[in-house]
DNA sequence: ATCCTCAACTTAAGCGTTTACGTAATCGCT
DNA sequence: AGCGATTACGTAAACGCTTAAGTTGAGGAT
């Protein structure tokens, strides 16, 4: 900019403003000037823009995981959306642990970042940082995962829903005895959890507690709950696995048993992974509409960023129960493809 | 900073110096600094600290998708060797778009990120992107996929290897007319064709060109390519795909038209995604050791930021055959679990 | 007492922008 | 001719921090 200015012999300020465009000058020297920016290829130092701006266009995308699918959809969500505006995206991976958390989210908040998106890990019950968050005055919004008694912004899919959803559907296939592997102790778990239970109950029905066991998060943890489950006295003939991972898993157990799905046993997960249809059987499960997630995370940020929108929102998307082999009895209805 | 300074008067320098633990300063004071400090809870402005320094502790990750397991992989090991040196990542999403991809890396570029990470979408043979790169000094690392005639960093897997690998394999077991699905017209799809044919040549075999077919990088693609081999007079008896989605597109394939595999017909895909043992054939793979490319680039890059490494490098991690069900005959051996 | 040295500070300048305000010239109107 | 309004520019200050170059005072050696 200064060489522009000096080469040009006008000042800086009006460099800058040609730059952006402001009305305060002349339209020849606006293009005398942008010539000459072209010719020595400037570009803006967006860092010191920042400065005196006050604003990064950048936002913090905090996940547990890239792998889990959902959360890679997630990011190509917001991303998407927020491209328009010019604003790009700081990913920090959090593994799951509540400290490392803690720090990517200190580093995010020291550049400043316009806005942060956090899928946490931590505990749902702890708000504490949170509330460094908001002193900051860092607009946030969560996905995924709620913390209990915290009013924040959030996206997400309906986990309790999903639980009746996917409990509601073993019902109409004709199981009889239905179990749930659960997941880690996390809000989505819960949630999916308490569905299950209503589900249940509104058909009158009980759930034993053996019925319920827990089984991460991963096809590993499937696997060996749906082993403990086939053991019981009385194994069920329906499971819901709190996801598509732990359901692959207990595929490979009931597999493995020498029972058939969905006609022993039936099975749902829940994301609608995209290789869902690719699996061993395929699999029945409960779509979250990932990218939606992302795209609404942004939609909503952009408005608490730009326009100062007051108050805060909860968006529930709404689950959709898609039908493939691993429940398909009994009169329950394939969900045609393209899914 | 100013209040912390004006609180125990002394000037703002005094207080930078004693954040940054530097030399010049006395124990007292930098305790007295220090304690303030906390209770103000400041936080250091990354952003002014950039300015002046030129550096941002930034450096930029441009994929085309997210989705593909791959690059979230490489991400995970990218972000994970960087957090111990306080190096975030700006993530771009180019959808295989050379255009997009450009635009994504000038913002990049403007926001002065200290160093690139692409696994470019710009036709191979294309250097102009990196040209402009490189005159703006900031160092980059190429990954994946290869432009040609361009002396660059590069961290990937040796696709030809791949290619061999794979092909060496499926006439190990057996196979009389080994077909391949190959992807699209990048690097890495060029170099698994090479691969492929110098195995068959070795083994003093013809690969007519019907049997190799275009299939794209989704399993859509290999499943219509899958049924275009099929419908061939002579149809192959092993197939050699792109990826592991295409593979898994061509399995779907392979059982729809009634035949077995690998009695029938043998498939090997790239990839190791992670579901690949889950599969409705638990798929036979070359791994192509994702997170290493991630940790290797980030090492490469720091390098080149940090202590200026003169020259360039390109590492080419060797690959790993994995064989499961899909190409398991013939006194093919299984790789053991736990991959 | 004088000079030097060193430790512990401060002052001044600058990183590349933007914002708020100031000023000079031109214009139209009475 | 004189007035205010308008246009097109320039000046000064600031954003929060770092670096380089002083300045001060105490202590040691002579």
């Amino acid at each position: 900019m200064k060489d522009v200015a000096h080469d040009l012999n006008v000042s800086v300020v009006t460099v800058s403003k040609a730059l952006r465009d402001q009305s305060d000058i002349s339209l020849a020297t606006k293009k005398r000037i942008l010539k000459r920016a072209r010719e020595l290829n400037y570009q803006p130092n967006w860092i010191a823009r920042s400065l005196v701006s006050g604003r990064t266009h950048t936002i913090g995308l905090v996940v547990p995981d890239l792998m889990y699918s959902f959360f890679a959809e997630v990011a190509k969500g917001l991303t998407e959306k927020l491209r328009p505006f010019r604003y790009q995206v700081l990913i920090s991976i959090s593994e799951e642990d509540p400290t490392l958390e803690r720090e990517e989210i200190d580093l995010l908040l020291a550049r400043r970042v316009d806005g942060l998106v956090l899928a946490s890990a931590q505990p749902p019950t702890s708000p504490g940082l949170f509330r460094t968050i908001e002193e900051r005055k860092v607009p946030y919004v969560l996905i995924d995962r709620k913390i209990l008694g915290l009013k924040a912004n959030y996206v997400g899919v309906d986990d309790e829903k999903i639980g009746e959803m996917a409990t509601e559907h073993l019902i109409t296939c004709g199981c009889r005895a239905i179990a749930h592997i659960s997941g880690p102790k996390i809000g989505t778990a819960v949630g999916r959890l308490a569905g299950y239970r209503l589900a249940l109950e509104r058909h009158s029905r009980l759930a034993p507690a053996s019925l319920v066991v827990r089984g991460g998060s991963e096809d590993d943890g499937g696997y060996q709950a749906m082993r403990r489950l086939l053991r019981l006295k009385h194994p069920p003939d329906g499971v819901f696995c709190f996801n598509d991972p732990v359901a692959a898993g207990a595929v490979k157990a009931v597999l493995e048993a020498g029972l058939r799905i969905p006609q022993d046993i039936a099975l749902v997960g829940v994301g609608n992974v995209h290789y869902s249809d690719q699996l061993r059987v395929p699999l029945s499960t409960v779509d979250q509409s990932s990218a939606q997630v992302g795209r609404n995370a942004a939609e909503l940020l952009l408005r608490l960023i730009e326009k100062r929108t007051r108050g805060t929102r909860a968006i529930l998307l709404p689950p959709r129960l898609i039908v493939r082999d691993s429940s398909l009895r009994n009169g329950a209805v394939r969900t045609p493809a393209q899914e």
